[in-house]
DNA sequence: GACCAGGCACATC
DNA sequence: GATGTGCATGGT
């Protein structure tokens, strides 16, 4: 069933080649600017950090915090997110020295260790691991818990773990195969898959159950 | 003008 | 433990 959805999403829509960055760092941030935020304005976020020629490491964790703030202005709730950028890129430079040493570590240590950031969820965490260190661990987003629930996959109630085991089950424990399930349900999720769904032309519509849920909230 | 966006932390009951 | 709210810009 988990196969049958991604034959019919990829074949709307091919490979996504995610996730869309030049670098690691550039992922990693790129993950902590699209919280809650369209990547249109992610993007113009991230080309302003390239101009101001800050994409590094370093020069993230010493760049003053209202001036990053500034620069990362269209990505929205910019004062909080300048916090959480700084606060992740200190913390990689202080326990790790670098990205490439982080991504030395073994995953469920480092999951679990990038949960204790200030700023970092589950989400943001298992999207840094999964297209910046090319773990393989899947991603859930609010389209995964959506599609995945209106289907009647799984429980309305299920939560993010409970969402992510029953994907990581569901699936070969394939790196590339995660990496283009997440991006491609999000794809599917952006067109289809609002709070108020639109399911006409939906790659997944013909899989909805005849009396599935009639309750669309989440 | 209303609604939505590739979340998360914190307050309050 | 569950539920509500702040964070903010920009597109449709």
């Amino acid at each position: 069933m988990l196969d049958e959805a991604f034959q019919r999403m990829f074949a709307s829509f091919g490979p996504q080649h995610w996730w869309p960055g030049e670098s690691q760092l550039e992922i990693i941030v790129g993950t902590v600017l699209t919280q809650s935020t369209n990547w249109r304005n992610v993007e113009r976020a991230i080309d302003n950090l390239r101009a101001a020629d800050v994409l590094q490491l370093r020069k993230l964790c010493h760049l003053d915090l209202e001036k990053l703030a500034e620069l990362i202005r269209p990505a929205g709730f910019f004062r909080l997110k300048a916090k959480r950028l700084q606060n992740l890129v200190r913390f990689i430079d202080d326990r790790f020295g670098s990205i490439q040493r982080m991504f030395q570590s073994d995953l469920a240590e480092l999951r679990g260790t990038l949960l204790e950031v200030n700023g970092i969820g589950p989400e943001t965490a298992d999207s840094i691991l999964l297209y910046a260190g090319e773990y393989t661990t899947f991603v859930i987003d609010a389209y995964t818990a959506r599609i995945a629930k209106r289907h009647g996959w799984i429980e309305p109630e299920a939560d993010y773990q409970a969402l992510k085991t029953f994907f990581e089950s569901g699936l070969s424990p394939d790196m590339q195969l995660f990496n283009e399930y997440h991006a491609l349900i999000v794809m599917t999720g952006k067109q289809y898959c609002k709070p108020t769904p639109q399911c006409e032309g939906c790659p997944l519509q013909s899989m909805l159950q005849e009396s599935g849920p009639v309750d669309w909230r989440t």
